[in-house]
RNA sequence: GGGCGGUUAGCUCAGCUGGUAGAGCACUUGCCUUACAAGCAAGGGGUCGCUGGUUCGAGCCCAGCACCGCCCACCA
């Protein structure tokens, strides 16, 4: 008890390393895999990079998870929260990289195999940070049962699906136009470009016709893929070309014979109306050149220089240079009729920044449509319901126009394709876990696409593809909470896996949490600067306010992060952690919150706080169950600050400090009961600070963690005649402060009056203690001085010393204008026939209500 | 080009099925009142982006416009 009395301020950096210990020691986060997906609660983590460190998105993401997660289990649900991490191909592969170049060596010196080792290694040194800072945070994650993409059992799942999806036809390898990262030298998926506003030079090209002295000029932003040219395409309307339609073109430089082709994708109006068309090195021409069979060829190669198809002339080259050798060389054939700059989008590489190069690459392609459809209907039945509810039509529009999936990447670190291939005796590829029996038989070097792992996580890490017990009690999961822009790469590719191989659903519910920005509303962004670390937050304010800051500044929409937000959750596990040494400290070490007397101590305050807090526990689970979590947050901060101390603590303290006997003994109780009320109430938002006091509440056992929460509260649970009186006394107690400060009475002074109202019969004693008056029945031969209109009533205020007479003359004049200027809007109002007539009657009603109190008041007031 | 958000107090944001605008922070004033001065009490502060419309009544519904942000998309 001595620490209470000492600590008048929660010293949160002190308190929680403590209380994760004692978390993770219990092991009350792991549960056993019993019973069905039905009676228990699961969520799995998104799974953050092994090479990652807590950004602000898993802090957010970390906390509403966790909200989830402790509000279940005090529920009673067996609760797990799937922990893991993700392999994350490209990113971990660049750490490690970086790490030999440091050391002056290279993937390629060191070879495939030591490389892997070395990932590997990397990998156990720090592998485990992010989950610690997980820890910090307050995340109740199963840290028992740590999952990895790259774990032999997962590895195993990802192989199977890759040939399942191979047997059924949707896994194949084609020649075909890929979105080539030069940064990263492999392929990447279309969901990994992002466009970016680029100025180019517009380039002019004559082309001669072939037998004619006529030229066909087009314009390109590439000029150097006109090596690749192959045709060249008009508009089958356009009157200009008309006649050149089925002719031939000479390509510059190269000499090589081109048809005019006739296509509507091209746009007269647009340049010269005239397109050059190479298959290999534009997305859209490829498409054109499909259509026309036209053939594809390669000028530029995956190491990002013109290959030998390029010609003597230029092979060798880096694009740069020969986009510069090609215009010297048109120039000097007089063909580059001219160049004019031309801005506009073009695809960069997500992850390494570099210009996407399109190009055509044999790889391996997933079919997405047939997968697709289950995976909309579930959303559109609502096996599936996105949150918030706009999110479902980005999702269903994207499905139904899904389009293949590359899956193979050019890299060493993730999982090696399942694929085998020998050329003798005769080219064979083999699809399966080991090469068939025979010589020669060798593994495609090229790994899958890290998301394409990512898409079982739900049940892959259950265990799948055995039916575990694991599977059995937490497969689908309740929930997937996340940020939008992984909806796409993640989300729906869950949802396809999960239906196709699991047989259900992944989780009945996603939510699309909010993105928080940099509080000047720019991206938080290490490379910006605008970072700011979760970490260095939960440093100083503790993790409790950084989980409530969070929580109360998230919102269906993008949010700058607050850093009052936060502040007032650290105030929040300040204000708690005194309310609970005001009650703790005083209270009887053998009294029990459970013996609070059923049928109450028969003081309305208690009534009334019993009430409220049924009242919150109604809002916040609300709130929780409908995925808002910031007006939960908010509801919380409400009641502990507007209910809780600001009333209920201020109301008792005279029976607090003087309370015997058996009163006593209900009071404690009851206090304790309170107590614990919202510390249950609280805790799924701030866990640590609750659990911190819990330890010292007299009869507490085990961890506030594993406690269950009683039932809901119902109507039986509110006791209107008591919210009635309080509401009634606490007006008055501010009508009567707002009075004293308002004829700027002595702040210590006890003002001498008396109560001419109805309905304090339980409150009088309160409000004059609160409102520090003096409140005499009757009025014992003294002089009124002034009236201050309450509920029900008024309070007279008796002459003396404590009151300025002229003050309150002039307060009194306000307040009268006041209510006359109230008083004729009403009347307007009321006077209005269309309102009258037109308005629900409940409305004309209660205006007719309030005009009546207000002109009592101002009776009252004469 | 299509779509989705947003525009409310100095700042960051709430405002449920339309009924005379709220919170936190900041600001002003008064209080070291035996839980908390990183506290308590009282208070000032808003033409709800603009223009029309519907309605007895619009921050909320409808139409148009203007900015800001995001997503999707094959105009060289």
């Amino acid at each position: 008890m001595s620490t209470l009395e000492a600590k008048t301020r929660y010293d949160a950096a002190e308190v929680e390393p403590r209380i994760v210990r004692r978390w993770l020691d219990s092991g009350l986060f792991h549960p056993e895999p019993e019973g069905d997906a039905g009676e228990n609660y699961s969520i799995a983590v998104p799974p953050p990079n092994v090479t990652g460190a807590l950004h602000m998105g898993h802090a957010l993401n970390g906390s509403i998870q966790d909200v989830l997660i402790r509000y279940h289990r005090a529920r009673g649900k067996r609760a797990k929260w799937i922990a893991g991490t993700d392999h994350a191909g490209i990113a971990t592969q660049k750490q490690v990289e970086k790490q030999l170049a440091e050391e002056g060596t290279s993937r390629e010196a060191v070879g495939r195999v030591a490389f892997e080792q070395r990932v590997w290694e990397w990998r156990r040194q720090y592998g485990g940070t992010i989950i610690e800072q997980f820890q910090r945070l307050g995340a109740s994650l199963d840290y028992a049962d740590e999952r990895f993409t790259l774990d032999e059992r997962y590895a195993m799942a990802v192989e199977k699906v890759f040939v399942d999806l191979h047997a059924k036809g949707l896994i194949y390898r084609d020649h075909y136009m890929v979105n080539w990262d030069p940064g990263s030298g492999s392929a990447i998926s279309d969901l990994e470009v992002e466009d970016r506003e680029v100025v180019d030079e517009l380039t002019y090209i004559a082309y001669p016709i072939k037998d004619s002295g006529e030229t066909i000029t087009v314009a390109t932003v590439r000029p150097e893929t006109m090596l690749a040219d192959t045709a060249v395409a008009v508009n089958p309307g356009d009157d200009r070309y008309k006649h050149l339609i089925g002719g031939t073109a000479i390509l510059p430089l190269v000499g090589r014979e081109l048809p005019i082709i006739a296509d509507d994708y091209v746009k007269p109006e647009f340049g010269t109306g005239a397109l050059k068309i190479t298959p290999g090195h534009d997305p859209n021409d490829f498409e054109i050149g499909r259509r026309h069979g036209l053939p594809e060829l390669n000028v530029i190669g995956e190491d990002g220089r013109m290959t030998a198809q390029a010609g003597e002339r230029f092979a060798g080259l880096t694009i740069v240079q020969a986009q510069q050798a090609v215009i010297a060389a048109l120039e000097a054939e007089g063909r580059l009729v001219r160049r004019e700059p031309y801005t506009h989008v073009v695809p960069f590489s997500h992850r390494s920044g570099e210009r996407i190069e399109p190009l055509i690459s044999l790889q391996w392609f997933m079919r997405m449509d047939e997968l697709a459809k289950p995976a909309i209907d579930a959303v559109k039945d609502g096996r599936v319901r996105i949150h918030p509810e706009r999110w479902t039509r980005v999702y269903v529009d994207w499905m139904e126009n899904i389009r293949p999936w590359c899956v193979s990447r050019q890299l060493w670190w993730g999982h090696r394709l399942p694929v085998w291939y020998r050329s003798h005796p005769t080219p064979d590829t083999y699809v399966g876990h080991a090469p068939p029996d025979g010589e020669g038989w060798e593994q495609d070097p090229d790994v899958l696409d890290t998301w394409f792992s990512s898409a079982l996580w739900p049940f892959a890490t259950l265990g799948w593809p055995q039916q575990t017990p694991e599977l059995g009690a937490f497969y689908p999961t309740d929930v997937l909470s996340t940020a939008r822009d992984i909806l796409f790469l993640w989300v729906a590719r869950m949802i396809m896996m999960g239906l196709e191989f699991a047989g259900d659903v992944p989780f009945e519910h996603v939510y699309i949490h909010s993105v928080i920005q940099a509080p000047d509303g720019r991206r938080m962004s290490k490379s910006l600067g605008t970072g700011i670390d979760p970490l260095d937050e939960i440093e100083k304010h503790g993790a409790d306010g950084v989980r409530f800051g969070l929580l109360a500044m998230s919102s269906s929409q993008d949010v700058r992060y607050s850093a009052e937000k936060v502040q007032q959750g650290e105030q929040l596990a300040n204000k708690l952690w005194n309310a609970s040494r005001l009650i703790l400290t005083r209270v009887d070490p053998d009294a029990r919150a459970d013996a609070a007397p059923a049928n109450g101590t028969g003081f309305i305050e208690d009534r009334w706080i019993r009430s409220r807090l049924a009242a919150a526990r109604t809002m916040i689970d609300a709130h929780v169950e409908a995925f808002d979590f910031s007006h939960a947050a908010l509801a919380l901060y409400d009641f502990v600050y507007g209910e809780l101390c600001d009333w209920y603590l201020e109301l008792i303290k005279p029976r607090l400090y003087e309370a015997e006997g058996e009163e006593r003994a209900a009071l404690d109780a009851t206090l304790l009961h309170v107590l614990t009320e919202t510390l249950m109430l609280a805790h799924p938002v701030i866990p640590f600070v609750t659990e911190e006091i819990w330890s010292f509440v007299p009869g507490a056992e085990g961890l506030l963690a594993a406690r269950r929460v009683g039932a809901a509260p119902t109507g039986a649970d509110r006791d209107e005649e008591a919210e009635r009186a309080l509401a009634d006394a606490i007006a008055a107690v501010q009508a009567l402060r707002g009075w004293r400060d308002g004829v700027r009475a002595a702040a210590g002074a006890r003002i001498p009056g008396r109560l001419e109202a109805a309905g304090y019969e339980q409150t009088a004693a309160h409000v004059a203690r609160l409102a520090r008056f003096e409140l005499a029945d009757s009025k014992n031969g003294a002089k009124d001085a002034a009236t201050i209109a309450i509920p029900g009533g008024a309070v007279i205020v008796h002459a003396s010393d404590a009151v300025d007479l002229g003050a309150a003359e002039r307060q009194l004049a306000e307040r009268r204008s006041a209510l006359g200027a109230e008083i004729a809007r009403c009347e307007g109002k009321l006077a209005n026939d269309g309102f009258v007539a037109k308005a629900p009657p409940a409305v004309v009603e209660a205006e007719r209500a309030k005009l009546a109190l207000l002109r009592e008041e101002l009776e009252g007031l004469a």
